[in-house]
RNA sequence: CGCGGGGUGGAGCAGCCCGGUAGCUCGUCAGGCUCAUAACCUGAAGGUCGUUGGUUCAAAUCCAGCCCCCGCACCCA
């Protein structure tokens, strides 16, 4: 047994999180994490909601709430969403909370201790009615170059030029509108990463195996030159910037930048963990000096996040020179679109969590979102492929797999495992295929390669329908009832089996599978490695219930309803 | 302009890294079966792999140019 420490990218606090962002990071996450249980190996599965900065802030005056109201109140809810969609984190942290807040300020001084850390002056935009100095697309005017009138200070949205916001004419607070603005000069804390070009260079030159698009995100950023970067902000909300526990001298009104807190998280998530009850220690998992050499960690995240987990965290915690645990593997998504366009928050684009689960339950969209996850591509969600993906995959193949079995078997045999008849030739083919495609689909897993691990799945259930089509019970019943009763044994066993596969992707259903013969779904969930032994589980005589059907088709009126209600094209 | 990803039968993808006459799922058509959620099983039709040129006995797979799509780049997260 192992150890094995797995952290999905932290979701932002700002509203529940649309299916794009389950699929990029928490889910694959989820699995992966069930996946190594199974297997018997100790996991420890976090996760945390990413709370500070200007985002935050606004959406919580927006809301009218405090922002500790609001982030409190919004991490609840996304708790809530992704325990219904039977994410199985082992803590569900907040980065506001004090152990990051501590560790975060540690870091800090040992960066700067290590000469890492700078203080340097910057010019920006200010705006005195919102009493707050405005991120640069906050700040909209004239664009210098075409006159276009709602340019944003990043960019201008009708010439497509970038722009300094301090060359906006004319410029306004997006925020409130106001036009008093002012351009003030104010101090940050840079962490001096170009000193570390090296550290880190030579750091992801010895992480072999890492896939191709983490590897090519990550040498983008080194080739470039790594950049000295401002780590510091002019927010309320966040990390305060102190000296030996008082506020840093011209830095009381700062805090720290949320892309160097939200990673610390991960630790400081440990932390959480491990106070929420006794005999955990979370410094085995991140401290090489305490006990953690022998722990794999693996980050799951969208591509998006993959420069900062790759580079920019690396940075903080190589540069404190402290003997952290960094990342072993590091699994990357790409985005999942909406009708081939974007997934928005903001926009209130695409399909949400909570709406999700208000129409199917989670299993329908784990099975879709990670058979078809978006791995070497952009993939396009649409409401038709769901329920294609679904009714085929899942009602047709599993779920009718499950009905036909049962009911066959409760109708000849009455509802229990029959105990007549021996296996023959056809249940050691079934057994050889079934070998050869459970060590595949375990190999895919273990690789982390979700949509071919998935396509061996299917292929598995399929073994199952072409077992029965090949042994015919029905048949077989009429002139030989003992070789009948064994293929009905050998079915039911293979919804056991079945069960254990698939447990990983669509825990729910495994466990209303397990049910159907009254099994615990810790012992019998245990990973596969035989299918002989799997075929023997369920002993002769063993009672067991007609289920409910598994999966219930999407029909075209749900289709035409949801299109409707999601707004799809 | 730069960077990353992609362009393979009607749709969605794999193969390309380690070149040898194209694979999977859906859909379509035909057949089988009748235990089952009109489901399952089998078979067939359908592509020469964005484009131009090159390397090679041989290229979807290597090289060069071009076209098109998506994303990123500052900021935000």
């Amino acid at each position: 047994m192992s150890r094995i420490l797995i952290t999905s990218a932290l979701p932002y606090i700002n509203g529940i999180k649309h299916l794009g962002n389950l699929v990029g990071s928490m889910l694959p996450a989820d699995v992966y994490a069930r996946f190594q249980r199974a297997k018997g190996e100790e996991v420890l599965f976090l996760c945390a909601t990413d709370e500070h900065g200007t985002p935050a802030e606004l959406a919580a005056r927006a809301a009218g709430q405090t922002v500790e109201q609001y982030c409190a109140e919004q991490h609840e809810i996304q708790k809530r969403a992704c325990a219904e969609f039977a994410l199985s984190f082992d803590h569900f942290g907040r980065s506001s909370n004090p152990q990051n807040e501590r560790l975060t300020q540690h870091f800090a001084e040992v960066l700067e201790k290590n000469g890492l850390i700078e203080e340097r002056a910057d010019r920006q935009i200010y705006s005195v009615d919102d009493q707050r100095f405005l991120p640069d697309r906050y700040v909209e005017g004239t664009c210098p170059h075409c006159a276009y009138e709602k340019a944003r200070g990043d960019q201008c949205d009708n010439c497509g030029r970038l722009l300094d916001p301090i060359d906006l004419k004319d410029p306004y607070s997006s925020i409130s509108g106001s036009k008093n603005i002012e351009v003030r000069e104010t101090k940050h804390l840079y962490l001096l990463q170009s000193k570390l070009q090296q550290k880190i260079a030579d750091w992801v030159a010895s992480k072999p195996g890492w896939p191709q698009l983490t590897k090519s995100i990550a040498g983008k950023w080194i080739k470039e030159g790594l950049q000295d970067r401002s780590i510091t902000r002019d927010l309320y909300w966040g990390v305060p910037v102190e000296v030996n526990g008082r506020p840093r001298p011209g830095f009381e009104a700062k805090v720290f930048y949320v892309w160097f807190d939200a990673p610390i998280e991960y630790i400081a998530c440990t932390e959480e963990w491990s106070e929420a009850a006794k005999g955990r220690n979370w410094r085995s998992w991140w401290r090489l000096d305490e006990g953690a050499d022998d722990v794999r960690y693996i980050q799951f995240m969208g591509k998006d996040n993959v420069a900062f987990h790759t580079v920019s965290f690396p940075c903080t915690i190589l540069g404190s020179g402290e003997p952290w645990k960094t990342v072993d593997a590091l699994k990357s998504l790409n985005w999942l679109t909406w009708y081939g366009g974007k997934f928005s928050t903001s926009n209130n684009r695409g399909i949400f969590m909570d709406q999700a689960l208000e129409i199917l339950p989670a299993d329908y969209w784990r099975w879709h979102l990670m058979a078809n996850a978006p791995e070497s591509d952009d993939a396009s969600f649409t409401l038709e492929h769901f329920a294609g993906v679904v009714n085929k995959d899942l009602a047709d193949v599993l779920g009718n797999f499950v009905n036909r079995i049962t009911r066959f078997g409760a109708s000849k045999f009455g509802e229990a495992v029959p105990a007549q008849g021996a296996y023959g030739e056809t249940e050691a083919k079934l057994i050889a295929d079934l070998d050869v495609k459970i060590a595949a689909y375990t190999t895919a897993l273990e690789a982390m390669e979700f949509r071919k691990a998935f396509a061996e799945l299917r292929g598995i259930w399929v073994a199952g329908n072409e077992y029965l089509q090949i042994a015919a019970p029905w048949t077989a019943f009429k002139t030989d009832p003992d070789r009948s009763a064994a293929a009905v044994r050998a079915g039911l066993n293979l919804i056991a089996l079945f069960a254990a596969l698939s447990a990983p992707v669509i825990p729910q259903t495994a466990e209303k599978m397990f049910a159907i013969f009254g099994l615990d779904p810790k012992e019998a969930g245990k990973w596969p490695t035989s299918a002989q032994a799997a075929l023997d589980q369920l002993k002769p005589g063993r009672a067991f219930k007609l289920p409910e059907v598994l999966f219930k088709k999407i029909e075209e009126e749900h289709l035409t309803e949801w299109r409707e209600k999601f707004g799809a094209e």
